[in-house]
DNA sequence: GGGCAGGTCTAAG
DNA sequence: CTTAGACCTGCC
């Protein structure tokens, strides 16, 4: 079969996969990893060396590379954190996360899906919505389904979502969401390259989008790596570990772009990793 | 069984 | 602008 065999550091596919950046990946019994994104299915395979199979050098070139994050500089990255006492444990658990380029709209609805939600439950529910409205993949593991277009899900029934999908009351906010992608509300420019705070708020005009699921948006498939998204576990981690107290939520976001600057959202996927294996806070 | 889980929305102060 | 309550669903 066709593979990669990467030349790269900070690569481990459960740190990768676990830090609750992406829910379309499934663990096998001998510990590596089955991937669906961009319309391939690769399984990867972690250790000494990183091997992406199934995977062919065009699709490294024009997908993978891109996708992990290839070429970033982990080790530099997490030099330029060597100030931080409190973020190196976190930094030396996690040592081989990587920050997923996921694709725009999987990523929007995915996180929709994601509001007020369980792992498990999300993964099922996006896996399912593939089978329904997805095109099928080829590949030599298991069946397998692209996540739809905007155009396609635009289309779909919020009860059908509820009812198949088990989506609940996010059934209709899926729905929502992708009509005003497909007919262009959002302005993807906005999202690339306008200051984070106009990023967020062109996101949040999306029904089911509020500060938590932009800032992941904008982390996980803008590389807009200054947001820092909030969710319970970072709020419990945040506040014991550097606030010492209680505050809201959208004060920890704000601590959190000003303490970690360009790199907040490094440093989120890290402690995010980091209190949740851990229960940090709880 | 009531509580809770990777928030958002709405209606109020 | 900040905050309480409701909200699908599934598992403990």
């Amino acid at each position: 079969m066709e593979k990669i065999v990467l030349d790269v550091d900070s690569f481990n596919p459960e740190h990768i996969f676990k830090c609750g950046q992406a829910f379309r990946w499934r663990e096998l019994e001998d510990g590596s990893y089955l991937n669906i994104a961009h319309g391939k299915v690769i399984r990867v395979v972690g250790g000494s060396e990183v091997i992406l199979e199934n995977a062919n050098f065009i699709d490294y070139q024009y997908i993978w590379k891109n996708y992990f994050d290839l070429e970033r500089d982990y080790s530099a990255l997490k030099e330029s954190f060597s100030g931080d006492s409190i973020l190196k444990p976190a930094i030396e658990y996690g040592s081989g996360i990587r920050v997923l380029n996921q694709e725009p709209f999987e990523t929007i609805i995915t996180f929709i899906i994601s509001a007020n939600n369980q792992i498990p439950r999300i993964k099922n529910a996006v896996d399912k919505i593939a089978s329904m409205y997805g095109e099928k993949i080829s590949n030599p593991y298991l069946d397998a389904y692209s996540f739809p277009k905007a155009e396609v899900l635009a289309e779909a029934s919020p009860k059908d979502l509820r009812e198949f999908a088990r989506v609940g009351f996010r059934d209709e906010r899926i729905v929502e969401a992708s009509k005003l992608i497909r007919d262009g509300e959002i302005d993807f420019s906005i999202l690339e390259n306008s200051p984070i705070d106009e990023a967020r708020k062109e996101l949040m005009k999306l029904p089911g989008v509020g500060p938590k699921v932009a800032d992941c948006v904008l982390l996980f498939a803008f590389k807009r790596s200054e947001s820092f998204p909030v969710d319970v576990w970072i709020k419990r981690v945040m506040e014991e570990l550097y606030i010492k107290g209680t505050i809201s939520k959208n004060k920890v976001a704000e601590y959190g772009r000003k303490q970690f600057g360009n790199l907040a959202g490094f440093a989120q996927q890290y402690l995010f990793y980091y209190g949740r294996e851990n229960d940090l806070g709880k």
